[in-house]
DNA sequence: GATGAATGAGGCTTCATTCAT
DNA sequence: AATGAATGAAGCCTCATTCAT
């Protein structure tokens, strides 16, 4: 009975309204411009979502989830901690490639003040960290001064940052290449080890 | 005589911007807001500004500049690269304590794709970073693979995110002591020699 | 079978209707509320009312023609005119205890500019009125300068009148036991014999 | 310096306000259709009301202000119970005949659930009643029973509804003449005396 | 030079209603 | 017969900007 929930129509709205704010901002991604990019009517996001904050919020909740997923997956795949960084940082890099969008959201979300990361979330980050932590330690590849702290900076924030800075073309070189990643994880692993 | 009021009303008024942007985003930092903080009134603004994109223009610019300055002065004081960092860092520490405001501003809008930074500054930083570049092969202080890009990334990014993640109290710490800066300065060392 | 449990849909979103609206106002008792209060689709209310004013205007009808059947069972149960009312009185203020909705229903809309009561059911209650009027004068128990405008105004419109104030608490009481029906009761004697 | 405010334009604001609240309803009055009848911008409004709420209120303030006073009034010009009962009862009538949205506008409002009297003009009016209510036992013209409730309810109310229920012509009568005001003043005081 | 009254476009959101299923 | 997905107009409100004073 009654028509089936078009699905498409929800993942259109997630898309124009992550391009949107990534090029316009939040404030700049307006109801109209997402529903007009989206080919839905303005009032049906309200059937998703009961405002636009949250619908950015599980835009970027679901977002960061991805990250946890590319933390949890890189501790399954290899016991090796320059591995595991590796791991990471080339699925950042496949990332930018493939969804450019989604890494200029995270970027441009995760260091607004305004957007407060889901607790929840926070904490999967932490104790992915958490982990990473200690199988470097364990293995004793790690420089024990390194936090948790630090490996979120380096192992999510710094490579985030990297190719925002690189998509940004700041210094002129827009390249994401096989080169910009051995770079990026060089000097990961100089700075933690 | 009548100037300086005049100094004193547009001061306020780049004070009461800056606050509101940090607090409520560029999108909930409106005129008449940002008037009524710098209790000024509305149209005033726009006898120095033509819009309030300039106006936010601006101050990213004249906060851009102390950046700039700071690395210009920087190099003056030593020649020895491990000090020009501990300078800049430093510098950008106590800027986040004497004026948390401007460090959130900077971080909120250096990130953003909608502010981008101008030409001129953009250059200058460069043209620093290249300096210090230089600076550390003519010493034998740096590691040869590091390009300007790095320098920016670790002796302005890296700082700017970690303070920030800090005043965020991302990993339950929102400690800017000696130790803070200690630590920045160790892996940024790390990092780049 | 199926068309009992029709009914109960139907009676839900009527009772639905009432209560919104006595708490939130017609603009504020909307489609999907009621619809959700009374656990039925959006689209079923369409099935039976061709818009939300009609449904309004038939809770309206049905309502009043409850106050009509009170009139005229009030004639069949006596002939005495005091009698006559009190019987009103007592069916308006049992009415107020066993269904305060429908009582503040009726206050809030009878008064309403905008929903101008059926002319079926206003001669019908003229009529009453008017039937009243007659039994008083043939008893000789009417003042005769009573016309059947004001007996409906004190047999009708100031119980309700006087069981509102008293609901909204507009003197500290809000009592409406045997004194407060002796009360008005004693008033609208006085003032109509 | 800076254009002063127009009166006319708030007084048109309210005037139309009360005109659509009259004719439409609270909910069928809105904003845009308010400002274009009173010829002036949407936004205008909010520089004088935070909200349309506090708009109406307002207005039901200021209006049952005016009864206030005319309470206040007629006890300055008599101290016999008909005589200020007369005089606001021919106030009201007065008020009917010059303002007849006014009226209808406390009709519309003083009954409606949504809009709860201000509670100092509540204390005021019956502070009124009480002192009514002083006078009519002080002199012996008032029958003991009678409480502020009820010179409430027939000095005020009464003489409200009986005109609403004219002018909505409900028993083909909409006169508003001395003979209505005659018969009034007569019900009242039987009931009350 | 400075004010703040006034504007109206545009933002977010809700709503009555329709109609495919 | 009944559902509830989908619509888009309209509601309330805020905002950047203008301009008479």
């Amino acid at each position: 009975m009654a028509r089936i929930i078009d699905e498409t129509k929800l993942e259109r709205i997630k898309l124009a309204a992550i391009e949107l704010i990534v090029s316009n901002g939040y404030g700049g991604a307006s109801i109209s411009k997402i529903a007009k990019m989206a080919g839905v009517a303005e009032g049906y996001l309200y059937r998703h979502y009961p405002s636009k904050q949250e619908l950015v919020k599980d835009l970027l909740r679901s977002n960061l989830n991805q990250i946890v997923e590319t933390l949890e997956q890189s501790q399954k795949e290899s016991e090796e901690l320059t591995k595991i960084f590796e791991i990471v940082i080339r699925l950042f890099f496949n990332f930018a490639k493939t969804e450019p969008h989604r890494i200029k959201f995270l970027f441009a979300l995760m260091n607004d003040y305004n957007f407060v990361i889901d607790e929840e979330i926070k904490s999967k980050i932490i104790y992915q960290c958490i982990a990473i932590k200690k199988i470097g330690l364990a293995h004793n590849q790690l420089d024990p001064q390194i936090s948790e702290e630090d490996i979120y900076l380096f192992g999510v924030s710094y490579p985030i940052v990297f190719i925002n800075h690189r998509i940004k073309n700041y210094f002129d070189t827009s390249e994401l290449d096989e080169d910009a990643i051995q770079k990026v994880l060089r000097i990961v692993i100089k700075a933690l080890f």
